[in-house]
RNA sequence: GCGCUUGUAGCUCAGCUGGAUAGAGCAACGGCCUUCUAAGCCGUGGGCCACAGGUUCGAUUCCUGUCAGGCGCACCA
C-alpha cells in the first residue's frame, strides 16, 4: 500500500503545480508528521521553504495552499500556522480506512532505489576467543540493519566477517605446543584456548622471545605449513561450533562466514596492484600508504616488513571480491568507534584503486567496566552467555511473580524470550557513539523504553483479542476505526507512521529510531487500554476498538521483529 | 601535538535530512486494580540543550572557536 506521505505528497504536488506553475520544487515538498495534535496529524514547510525563491511571502502561500485542500478526501482541513506552516488534519474516515487495511498489504517502497546487494559486515569475533558482552551490539546493530534493508525490499547479505588470520594464531600455536591441557582442551576448546593465550601474553614480558616464536609461526601458517594449518582448521571449526549455538539463541544469522582467511590469496595481488599504481610505497621495509596531510590519516601498513598482511590488506580484498561477485548497492560494516580511522583508510585506499562502491561505516560506542576495558588477556570479561542466562534468569523471576499461573514449561520460554529480548534492545534502543558503561540494572531493566515492555503490550493486546473470540467476537472484515475518543485517533495516527520510522531507520543506520517509534506506540496503545474498555462496549465500538488493537499488536510485532526480539502471545 | 567523537532534567538516554511552549524512563511525591494482564495508566516537581560567536523567517540540530570527557595516531584487529 501506498505510504501515506506520499499520498499527502502527491495530493500536494497537484496544488503547487497549479498554484506556482514552473516552479522548481525539487526538494522542497514533502510532508512529515506534527509534534503535536493540535497542529494536525502532518504538516507542509513548503511555504516557507520556497517563498524567498519566489519572492512570497510565506503565510499568504501557505494560505494559498491551505484553501485548496477544500474538497480534499484525505484531509479533512488544512490550517495555516506560526510563520507558513500548513497543518493537515486527515479526515476521519481516510484515517480509519489507512489504519484498517495496513499491515494486509505490504508498504510500496518501490519509490526507494533498491538496486544491488546490500553487504553487512557485523559481529566478527575473533576465532579462539569466547564472546563476550563487547561482542554484542556489532552482533544485535548488525542483523537489525540487515532485517530493517530487507523490510525495504533490498537484497541483503549479511556476512560475518570472522577474524580467523590475525597474529592470535601465531600466539595460539606455540602455547598449543607448549602449555596445552589435553583434559580440558577436550571439556571445553575455546575456554583452553584462551588460558593459553593469557599464558603467552603473561610470559611474554619475561621471555620476549616468544614473540618471535610466535611471528614465525604465524609466518609459517600464512606460507601453507600443513601442520599449522590442520591446527589452525581446528581451531576455527571448534569456535564455529560454539558461535553457531549463541547465534541461534540470540536468533541471529548470516548469509557467509568469510573471514580474513577466506581473501588471503588476494592479498599478494592487492600490494601489488597498490606499489604498481604507486597508490603504496615501501618504507622501512614495509608496504604502506601515505594519505594527503588535509585528510588527517595516519600511514596504512598493507604488509608488515616479514611480509604478513594486516587486516586493511583483507579488508581490501575484501572488497576486491565483492565487487567481482555481487552488484554492490552498498557496504555496511558495523564496528566500535575505535575502527574510525582505519576504515577512512581502507576506504580512500579502495577509491584509488577504483573501488567506488559506496562504503559506510556505522561506528557505534564501545562497552567497558566503568574501571576499565574489557580484556580477553585480563581475564576480566561477562561472557555474552552469561550475561544472557542473568537476563533470562531475571525474566524468569519476574513471570514467576506476574503471572505464577503459567505452565512451568511456557514460563522457561517467555523468560528466555523477554530475558533475551531485553539484552538486545537495550543495545539497539541507544544511538550513542560513546562509551558504554556496562551495568547489569540498567542492561536488563524491564521497565520504561525496554523489549519487556513493548512484548507486554503486543501479550495484553493478544490477550484481549483472545477473550473476545472466546466470546464470540472474532474480529470482522465489515468492521470500520471508529474515532469517538481523541486517544483512538492519537493511536490510530502513530500506526500510519511506521513504514517512515522504519525508512528513516535505514537511512541513519539508527535502529534506536525503530524502537523510539515502537515505544510510543506502546505508550499511546497503554493509554488508550487504561481509559477506554473495549470487550465492554457494544458491537459497532467493540469491533472497532478490536481491530484498532489488533492492527497496533501487528505492527509492534513487526517493528519487533525488525529489531530482532521475538514476542510472546502472553507473558 | 594532530585527528575523530561526545557534552540535553539528580541518573540513563530520545530528539526524525533546521521547525512551533525541548521529550521519555529511572529516582522523588500524589492518585488508579469487585472492570479486557498494575511488567500498566494518570498527575506533580525537576532544563541559560557545556560556553561564545555566526548562518537563517526560525538553531538542541548546520558552521567557527573555547572548555571538558572518551578514543585513535607504522607493522594489533
Amino acid at each position: 500500500m501506498t505510504l501515506i506521505e506520499k499520498t499527502l505528497e502527491s495530493e500536494l504536488l497537484g496544488i503547487v503545480k497549479e498554484l506556482y506553475p514552473g516552479f522548481d520544487m525539487s526538494g522542497k515538498l514533502f510532508v512529515q508528521k506534527t509534534g503535536d495534535a493540535k497542529f494536525g496529524d502532518y504538516q507542509t514547510n513548503f511555504a516557507m521553504v520556497s517563498a524567498k525563491a519566489l519572492g512570497r511571502n510565506p503565510v499568504e502561500m501557505a494560505k494559498e495552499i491551505a484553501a485548496k485542500y477544500i474538497r480534499s478526501g484525505t484531509v479533512e482541513r488544512a490550517e495555516v500556522a506560526g510563520p507558513g506552516f500548513v497543518n493537515l488534519f486527515l479526515s476521519d474516515k481516510f484515517l480509519g480506512e489507512y489504519v484498517k487495511s495496513a499491515n494486509t498489504r505490504a508498504y510500496d517502497f518501490t519509490f526507494i532505489p533498491r538496486r544491488g546487494d546490500v553487504l553487512v559486515d557485523y559481529s566478527s569475533p575473533n576465532i579462539a576467543k569466547r564472546m563476550h558482552i563487547g561482542h554484542l551490539r556489532s552482533t544485535v546493530i548488525g542483523d537489525a540493519i540487515k532485517r530493517i534493508y530487507k523490510f525495504l525490499g533490498y537484497k541483503v547479505i549479511g556476512d560475518n566477517h570472522l577474524g580467523d588470520w590475525g597474529t592470535q594464531f601465531g600466539k595460539l600455536i606455540v602455547g598449543y605446543r607448549k602449555w596445552l591441557n589435553r583434559a580440558d582442551y577436550e571439556k571445553s576448546p575455546i575456554g583452553e584456548l584462551e588460558r593459553i593465550y593469557v599464558e603467552f601474553e603473561r610470559r611474554t614480558e619475561a621471555e620476549p622471545e616468544l614473540a618471535e616464536e610466535a611471528r614465525q609461526e604465524l609466518k609459517k601458517l600464512q606460507d601453507g605449513d600443513t601442520e599449522n594449518t590442520r591446527l589452525w582448521k581446528e581451531f576455527v571449526d571448534m569456535s564455529l561450533t560454539e558461535y553457531g549455538k549463541i547465534y541461534r539463541r540470540m536468533n541471529v544469522s548470516f548469509d557467509t562466514f568469510h573471514g580474513e582467511s577466506f581473501y588471503h590469496g588476494r592479498m599478494p595481488g592487492i600490494v601489488k596492484t597498490l606499489l604498481d599504481k604507486g597508490i603504496a610505497q615501501i618504507s622501512e621495509d614495509a608496504v604502506v600508504v601515505f594519505f594527503e596531510e588535509a585528510e588527517h590519516l595516519p600511514p596504512c601498513i598493507i604488509r608488515k616488513q616479514d611480509g604478513a598482511f594486516l587486516y586493511a590488506t583483507s579488508d581490501l580484498a575484501c572488497i576486491q571480491y565483492r565487487r567481482e561477485h555481487y552488484e554492490i548497492n552498498r557496504i555496511i560494516y558495523v564496528t566500535d568507534d575505535r575502527q574510525i580511522d582505519h576504515f577512512r583508510q581502507v576506504f580512500r585506499i579502495s577509491e584509488r584503486m577504483g573501488l567506488n562502491e559506496p562504503k559506510v561505516h556505522v561506528p557505534f560506542g564501545f562497552m567497558k567496566f566503568a574501571d576499565g576495558m574489557f580484556s580477553t588477556r585480563k581475564g576480566n570479561v561477562i561472557l555474552l552467555d552469561d550475561l544472557l542466562d542473568e537476563a533470562v534468569k531475571r525474566a524468569r523471576a519476574v513471570i514467576e511473580e506476574k503471572n505464577p499461573g503459567l505452565p512451568e514449561d511456557e514460563k522457561d520460554l517467555v523468560a528466555e524470550k523477554v530475558g533475551i529480548g531485553a539484552v538486545k534492545y537495550a543495545d539497539l534502543s541507544k544511538n550513542r557513539v560513546s562509551v558504554v558503561i556496562f551495568d547489569w540494572d540498567k542492561m536488563l531493566s524491564f521497565d520504561g523504553n525496554t523489549a519487556p515492555y513493548l512484548m507486554y503490550t503486543y501479550a495484553r493486546i493478544r490477550s484481549m483479542i483472545r477473550k473476545a473470540e472466546d466470546a464470540g467476537k472474532n474480529l470482522r472484515d465489515d468492521a470500520s476505526i471508529l474515532f469517538e475518543d481523541a486517544l483512538e485517533r492519537a493511536l490510530a495516527v502513530r500506526v500510519t507512521q511506521f513504514p517512515v520510522a522504519v525508512m528513516k531507520a535505514a537511512e541513519a543506520y539508527s535502529p534506536n529510531l525503530i524502537a523510539d517509534y515502537l515505544f510510543d506506540l506502546c505508550q499511546s496503545y497503554n493509554s488508550f487500554y487504561n481509559a477506554l474498555p473495549v470487550l465492554k462496549e457494544k458491537d459497532e465500538l467493540l469491533y472497532s476498538r478490536l481491530l484498532l488493537s489488533e492492527q497496533v499488536s501487528r505492527v509492534i510485532k513487526t517493528g519487533l521483529d525488525l529489531l530482532g526480539v521475538e514476542t510472546v502471545e502472553r507473558m
